[in-house]
DNA sequence: ATTATATGCAACTAAATGGTTGCATAAATT
DNA sequence: AATTTATGCAACCATTTAGTTGCATATAAT
């Protein structure tokens, strides 16, 4: 289950914080974007190369700072994973309340 | 973050396949659901139990076993979340294609 | 009554996790 | 050239996690 990676990246306060910051489309560098998330420059930036790991978000380098970026297609793949589970719940509980009506 | 639990519940293979088991509606025991996940009964036990709390999973006991099934509102609430991040990042990419079109 | 079944509870272990501090270094600024 | 800034790397620590085994117990079947 490749998609279970994706959700454990988000299943964490401060990842889904860092994750939901991005998702506004802003750049970000990992000094700024480690700022008030209540706990240090590294533990942040341990949290971020969790997300980097998972394939939830890219780096990429400029100078002597590095800009952080949402990688969009992780967040689509959950969701569309999710999506499937719900459509198969609701098939069911389609296909009980028409057996109840028969 | 509340819905960082739910998505830490998913964020095993164990887990998550449990949850992808119980979305086709079925009923199943405690004893039925721990077969072939690859770890003792009492492993996906614990497992079981990680979800109860998170209130992914609903427990029902009846007689000497105990039913297993799905809070479908957990799964709605980490979709909706997700889809809320993804609008946001598409307002932004919007946005951008504009900034460049003038 | 005995046996089989479904489950629970507890103790234990190894590894992963989330966090810290201290120091090093490359790039930009003055 | 000296300083400041942005970042990286490593060691360390406490807690949680994922898993195990062993034993207990309540319910159902024979």
């Amino acid at each position: 289950m490749a998609v279970a990676n994706i959700f454990k990246a988000l299943g964490d306060p401060v990842r889904l914080e860092i994750v939901a910051r991005l998702s506004d489309g802003s750049t970000y560098t990992i000094g700024r974007l480690s700022e008030d998330l209540g706990v240090s420059r590294q533990g942040a930036r341990k949290q971020i190369q969790a997300l980097v790991t998972a394939d939830v978000i890219e780096l990429h380098p400029a100078g002597r700072e590095t800009h952080v970026s949402l990688n969009a297609a992780s967040l689509q793949e959950a969701r569309r994973f999710i999506t499937q589970l719900e459509k198969q719940w609701d098939q069911r509980l389609l296909a009980l309340k028409q057996l109840v009506e028969e």
